[in-house]
DNA sequence: CGTAACATTGACCTCCATCAAAAAATGTGG
DNA sequence: CCACATTTTTTGATGGAGGTCAATGTTACG
């Protein structure tokens, strides 16, 4: 598959290449970065459009400046599995294959920041303290895939159902966000084959939740959370501190 | 969680660490090895015993030198999801978090070079080249996560099992065997927590397979393949080349 | 050899997928 | 801004894959 993650919120506005702020960039140095956005070219995409296709040579890397993307696997049979979820500020690349296995789409009006796989590769051959602090970023990386197969193997719908809702909001505030309310970027089909399940399903999983009274939907788009501790405990959210894709 | 990573095939007996030859330590160029062994303090454990306990300070990596383990969470509600199991010279390390989310379980008598992570950590800022290849390694890693949220995700239990058998010889000759047939170091219920199954329906999907005439089971412990072909095609085994875990 | 742990097989039931229809949201042109 | 067409979401009815519980057979080990 391929590296996919989230950048620090320490670091530096990225209006050089996003034309918008966006915290990111947190795994290289000052150098890194000076050599990075000297080789960024950037890109804009609409709701549907492949911003990495499956099945092309695994030589592009891209920063998600604003909007959203999942990251995706089509089989022969048509079989969909969501790996990932892209938010602002969120990387892609790193595949071990010649080949993407999986492909990024944009869900909704996307800005990427493209670069070539072997720019990046130089840039962190060059700069040490970088690789070091992208190891540090894959291992959470890893602590999140695990996290999702815990998820996908031993939690019923409504658990998976709650977990991802957590998940959503604790993105939201990572992103400098407040408040109980959060938008949902994809749709319940992208949810169901992020979580192993039907649209149907995630569609009852959310209507229990809200009849429960953990949460509301004011619109199809849009998740408030009434009852953060129940919606926790429903979705078997453990890990105190790295709760990715739960 | 932690990096779980089988290192190359390429690279250096492993006497001084395990006694035994192991094709191991892949990741690090020459001064990191001769480094790595001056650090490494040697181990055995038993069938059952913890090698790394979930909940304890993530201090600790080590190296499989023989025998095998399995990766493993274990919730407060007593449901278990095995992340991976790991072979002989197959690497432990790298939370992200400061406690491991997880533990290593011995399956059967094991040995395995234990050694802080502080040092590893040391040992991999001061050669550059060592994490360059551990990155890529990682990477690998990624894309057999993501193989595995497939697997969980979107395969019935036949499928999951004949991936799983796929993916048991897969390692088996990578380990440098030959032939059809391999043992099988874990018990029902592991490969059942592994693919989100029971052990019953581990044990339904086996029968199953060898009714059909894809394998036979000359005992419980030892799978042979006799029609790979259709092993693979069952199991939806895809990625031509890193059919990690399937 | 005997006992305990594990694996297989069977009967039953639950949860979720599937199929289908209604309701709501989204987009488009007038 | 509104009417209409299309897509998405919700809700309902039904069936099946796999979980659960229980009994039998097998393997591993002291």
């Amino acid at each position: 598959m391929s590296l996919i993650t989230d950048m620090d919120q320490t670091s530096l506005p990225c209006d050089g290449c996003a034309g918008r702020q966006g915290t990111v960039c947190g795994a290289f140095d000052d150098a890194g970065i000076a050599a990075l956005f000297g080789l960024v070219r950037q890109q804009s995409f609409t709701s549907g459009q492949w911003i990495i296709e499956q099945r092309q040579p695994a030589d592009r890397a891209f920063l998600l400046s604003s909007g959203h993307a999942s990251v995706l696997r089509l089989t022969a049979q048509g079989r969909r599995q969501v790996i990932a979820f892209l938010f602002p500020g969120d990387f892609f690349a790193f595949s071990a294959e010649p080949v993407y296995q999986y492909g990024a789409l944009a869900l909704g009006d996307v800005m990427a920041c493209l670069l070539s796989r072997r720019q990046l590769d130089t840039l962190l051959d060059r700069h040490a303290a970088a690789g070091n602090r992208l190891r540090r970023r894959m291992a959470r990386l890893l602590d999140s895939h695990a996290e999702l197969a815990f998820t996908l193997g031993r939690k019923q719908a409504l658990e998976k159902v709650a977990a991802f809702i957590w998940y959503l909001h604790f993105k939201h505030h990572k992103l400098g966000h407040t408040g109980d309310e959060c938008p949902v970027p994809m749709s319940r089909t992208d949810i169901a084959d992020f979580l192993g399940l039907t649209g149907e399903s995630v569609s009852r999983a959310l209507t229990a939740l809200r009849t429960e009274g953990v949460i509301s939907l004011p619109e199809a788009h849009r998740i408030q959370v009434r009852d953060p501790a129940r919606l926790r405990q429903i979705g078997i959210v453990e890990s105190g501190l790295a709760a990715e894709p739960g």
